[in-house]
DNA sequence: GATGAATGAGCGTTCATTCAT
DNA sequence: TATGAATGAACGCTCATTCAT
């Protein structure tokens, strides 16, 4: 071996597989995410997740401890991503009745393309919530989309649009149900009623239906 | 521990739970509900189930066969459950506006009042209803409730009261949706919001903005 | 095969693989005594003793729950054991002074013949005793000696032969100590000093010393 | 568990204990003495003791080389730290009986003060000396006891006042062993005789009967 | 119909140790 | 001299399941 030469720079890959905390952190949370959000809490294999990340099953508890506190930091970071999202949304900048048709819509797409947040919030209330409640991080994201759709139910009902009396909570409740219901249990509603709820046309269906039913309540 | 201890030689009682077919089925789907949808499958442990129904842990094999075909029975005996009571609604013997009401009271009531129903079902859709999917007997458990809506919105319609064009099953499920999220997601719900959604004040409110949402979209 | 033939009942071998909780117990006993007392608690290994026993290792928690409660078992044998071969002592039936020079040299030679007793009792002095103290059975175990060991005392002081004023218990802690702590520290004494205190010559040599020293103060 | 989690990105402090080669040796002594005399070598846990020294673990390594090692460090220190205690007795210097009572009353109150020192003994004597028969360190620190103690004999027979035919090393183990046993027993004893013999009036009493005992023995 | 005894596989976790800088 | 990142092996323990009676 050329023994004198220089040790050539390694190329910034070498952070694929180590010596690289951040990547090596947010690959753990990724593949535990998939794990977690598909066979739950109670199914999810710490082995299994190691696997998925290609990394060293030590290296989970260096980083996160036990399983339990590395399913409180996948839970933060699906909270952390869906708060991110919403911040796009920007209600107060349209017209009532367009800011509820966006809110039903953005509801049903973050779902829709982040199925694995449908499961890992079943996961926690099966838990009663038990790893949330001890999240610092997530007391600090919590979530502008109550005030905003206060303002927007004021603005709807000061132009004569809307009805009185709605309490901004019930209804963003109740708009986040109905996508999460159906997206959450259509395994068990398609095989129930026969009909097949994940095709695409059903659930183009779906949406028109919470729109509305969420609008023509609140139309008078 | 103890659960798996050996027994101090017994005397010859036998008889205690009882050389009753009919009665330790029962015992056992009622201690496995109780663990499964407190703890979802993957959580589940055939032992606790075995100890919360006082048996040995071999005759859960003796009757089910296996942990997942236990599950499956417990799935089946909550549709039955809920299949039955479905019966007592009587849906086309009142007026349609009593008719929307008392369904959507009848399905909040059930799922407070069967609290483990949510929870098996959110395990029955994180494994993608494939126990359901096996399961024959949930098949002739068929709902009578879709046609039944339809009727009522059909009579709904017909008197001039309701709006035309509603599709039973997608109101269906949004009157289930309502009250299921709700109570599934309250504890993840209370924690981000800050507000206490299992305090039975909450549950009142959360009743009647249903039902005014559900009849403020269909009465035209 | 001779499919109508009786079946032979099988011979009282079939426990030395399974079926026979007693002799079991005893097997896995027997195990962790030789593991625990070749290695301490901490670095006893109960795969170790399930591969000594020639037992599945699932079979341990099945009988005795976790390596605590098998080393608190073990200790239970053991005191079970020296209690039991006290009972042939028998002080009270010899005089005085040959009751001293029994109790020295049985006790010598217990701790000569049951070295895993040594070892164990040192590990259960590293955790303070903390198993022995949960053990109901020890308690009941209580040894006689020290109210024999005052008898023979007394009669010798009743027969000029013994000094006065001298308490049993320290007496007795004397005696074993003696013993036990050349026993239990003789590698190390041998490596400081450089003489082998486990040649034969040697142990008779500590005996008749022992056996001086102890009549040597109590013969006035 | 948070002794194995990444650091904060610490700021330029690396100072704070120091690039002080002896200081850092002496901190990991320090900390190994107390876990492996609390927990035995096998319970010991190198992730402990760096905690115990405030130091990063490869530190142990980088000073030591590994656990078995650490250990043998560690006793070496404890020799050493016993041998220099022993050079102030001075025993020459004093008439025999009053050289045997200072024996006796130093043996017991340097394990008293010392207990690290029984617990690493008995660890060591459970791995039949081995960690000692390789230190080279350990033998240069041979005690002038025995001969010392030799001498005390001698001058007390000559005067008439002892015994012949005493063997020092005999008589040294006694001594030691008559402290040793009690205090490194004494949990277990106080649990099996009912006696607590860890108050300061047990201690008193058991030094003034082994002084007894041993004088009892030597005097004529 | 019912049970205590037994098991192989795998679980979450921790170990002493080494790598790379 | 010092450290954060990383690892293979093994730990104590538990799982769903089966055997023998």
């Amino acid at each position: 071996m050329a023994e004198d030469a220089p040790k050539e720079t390694p190329p910034d890959t070498a952070a694929v597989t180590g010596r690289n905390p951040v990547r090596t952190r947010q690959a753990i949370i990724e593949a535990a995410t998939e794990e977690f959000s598909t066979l739950g809490l109670g199914g999810a294999r710490i082995d299994a997740i190691a696997a998925r990340a290609g990394l060293n099953k030590r290296l989970l508890y260096y980083y996160f401890g036990n399983k339990e506190a590395l399913f409180q930091a996948v839970l933060e970071r699906a909270y952390e991503n869906i708060r991110s999202a919403e911040h796009g949304l920007q209600l107060d900048e349209v017209d009532p009745v367009e800011a509820i048709r966006r809110l039903v819509s953005f509801t049903w797409h973050y779902y829709i393309q982040h199925p694995e947040f449908i499961t890992l919030l079943n996961s926690e209330n099966l838990h009663q919530a038990s790893h949330l409640k001890k999240s610092q991080r997530i007391r600090e994201l919590n979530s502008p989309l109550i005030d905003t759709l206060h303002r927007v139910l004021e603005r709807g009902r000061a132009e004569g649009l809307f009805r009185a009396g709605v309490d901004p909570l019930q209804l963003y409740i109740s708009i986040a149900g109905l996508s999460f219901f159906y997206l959450s249990n259509r395994h068990t509603l398609s095989a129930v009623f026969g009909r097949d709820l994940r095709q695409p046309k059903a659930e183009a269906e779906r949406l028109s239906h919470m729109t509305e039913l969420v609008l023509g309540y609140l139309l008078r």
